[in-house]
DNA sequence: CCTTGCTTTGTTAGCGCTAACATAATGATA
DNA sequence: TATCATTATGTTAGCGCTAACAAAGCAAGG
């Protein structure tokens, strides 16, 4: 006799045999109890319990043309600013019985795509992807994916399913206007990287000071350098170097803010008294930093959180009131831009 | 008739036909192309560009009893520790076909349990968990995997399979023999979360204070909140609140250590003068703070990259030499322990 | 009593792929 | 040339689960 394959773990027939109920049952048991007479769903939730069952996700996603996984897609994994979104999202999923599948496109658009291409593959229950800057192809293949899909960390009025974040141009603005109202004239900025979003928060930095005549090209830096703490330390020196008379500089992230606060330290200078500092993203450290540092505060938690809502809400047949949801900022206003008149 | 199910995207039968040969000659081809002649191997592959065909994995995984999943599961996403090994994990991935699955098990060993049964059940390719402090019945999961299971960040004579890491233990020692050196005599410790890890760097580092009689528990200070930059600036205020001679203190990473430091500026107390700071993991902010702070430097990337390598192996078919690497950690002085005399 | 409509359970036939076995084609050897 | 070993390809039967349809059970209404 030819020879059985697998063979390991039980499968559901098991369980519907010691339960003495077909497979379908089972099935419907685990997946939606109400569908089940009470006296039949104790007697296959005691054959699950004795037998330690496992439904094999793979069976189930072939049968059901539908995988119970989330794919995500992040540009980075060792940035807090998406750790904190993730975080929540697997806090969140935790519940269900949806599984995470985390992509790292590395700010590399082909390589977002080609996640995308893969993830699709394996028919996902839904996706979140990170920005709204997909290349053309990516955004077609999202449109026509027949799962939710969920934009994070951006907000735009023309998202490809739903969209959750903020608005980066307001927060560079709020920025700009921040540090304009503390009476700081000579302005300027910091940017490493330079993804879509932190060029975002530039133009609206920039337009803002632009619309104080304030703006100087001149005192702009950015690199497309991976921003780090050192890295702020080395711009802010440079920019220095250039233009000993700034006075203050806000810098596309909390990292690069606390990395020109350990320059000025090194250097000798005052924050803020010589040097006024503004971060974005509010993580922890800004807080306790000394001189504590403001920043523009985003709510990243919130926004994994909402994605999972959305997503949830979807599959469940509702519609989400808002396809667009803004979480916004808050300006946390702390030492290092309290300027002494 | 029937409705037909699934029906969207193209199959192994679609390219199959496109080819004129059969579907397991495609199958072969996709997966080890050396088993099928070029010229076949040719028609095949322009059959599955044209169709723009991606195989179903979950088909595959239930056929092979076999998925392409390398399930990974870490106590933190919001660790930097945990990052780095991250990154490389899905580094070294990128290049073949297998997919990462990632858990949290948010330092909770009963989630963590559940978290392997989870993923046991998607036959993975092989499992990567953080640690060696299963629970029993983890463990005996995990040692009845047929699949390579590697343990990442510590090492331990007794495996579940394969591990690589460092040992925490005389990393703390090493800090402990390091502020000796430098001439420290109250020598305190400051830990918050207090894991398994974390706590044995804390022997470690006790250890090295007791063989040279300077261990005085009342300059120990843990809690089991979980770790931030402002949490180390409240445990040394206390600290030192208890006992205003504390000389030096060993943190059991770098957050709180920097934490400390700031802690520090806010009190008005200069470091390394009065206050000697070490920190552990060597973040790249350690470099960059005024003053720079001393750290154990642990290779958080070579270990995700060495995990990777060591699956690889088992996947071909090949034994790695040994079943346990250590990377082991280097001292990183600077000016936190920088005493003058 | 039968009909109607609902709920609960079961039967059947795949989902898309690959393991195992089968066979054909090729080359090497006696 | 016949025989055997090897390689290249094909046939068949599932992997474990669920969609679609079918049927049975039950209550309410006429």
């Amino acid at each position: 006799m030819r020879k059985r394959r697998g063979a390991g773990r039980p499968t559901i027939a098991d369980v519907a045999d010691k339960a003495g109920v077909s497979t379908i049952t089972v099935s419907r048991a685990l997946r939606d109890p109400a569908k089940v007479s009470a006296p039949l769903r104790e007697r296959i939730d005691a054959a699950v319990r004795k037998l330690d069952y496992v439904p094999h996700s793979h069976a189930s996603a072939l049968a059901s043309s539908r995988s119970n996984i989330v794919g995500v897609i992040v540009p980075s994994l060792t940035n807090n600013v998406f750790a904190d979104t993730l975080r929540a999202i697997y806090d969140e999923l935790e519940q269900g019985p949806l599984q995470v599948q985390l992509g790292n496109s590395r700010y590399v658009a082909a390589e977002e795509e080609r996640l995308i291409r893969i993830f699709l593959g394996q028919r996902p229950a839904a996706l979140i992807v990170a920005g709204g800057d997909q290349t053309p192809a990516a955004r077609a293949l999202l449109e026509s994916a027949d799962c939710p899909v969920v934009q994070v960390m951006e907000v735009d009025p023309d998202p490809i399913d739903m969209m959750v974040g903020f608005s980066h141009f307001e927060g560079g603005r709020a920025a700009g206007h921040h540090l304009l109202q503390r009476g700081y004239r000579r302005i300027g900025f910091i940017g490493a990287r330079m993804d879509p979003r932190s060029r975002r928060r530039m133009e609206g930095f920039a337009e803002a000071l632009r619309s104080a005549g304030r703006y100087d090209s001149e005192l702009f830096m950015t690199t497309t350098r991976s921003s780090s703490t050192s890295l702020g330390a080395e711009l802010i020196g440079a920019l220095r170097a250039k233009r000993p008379d700034i006075e203050a500089v806000f810098c596309n992230n909390d990292d690069m803010a606390l990395g020109v606060l350990f320059g000025c330290q090194h250097a000798g200078l005052r924050v803020p008294e010589d040097l006024g500092i503004i971060g974005f993203n509010d993580l922890e450290m800004m807080a306790a930093a000394c001189p504590s540092l403001t920043s523009i505060r985003t709510n990243r938690y919130g926004i994994g959180k909402t994605a999972v809502d959305m997503i949830r809400a979807r599959l469940d047949g509702d519609e989400p009131e808002n396809r667009v949801v803004d979480l916004g900022f808050q300006l946390q206003e702390r030492q290092s831009t309290v300027r002494r008149v």
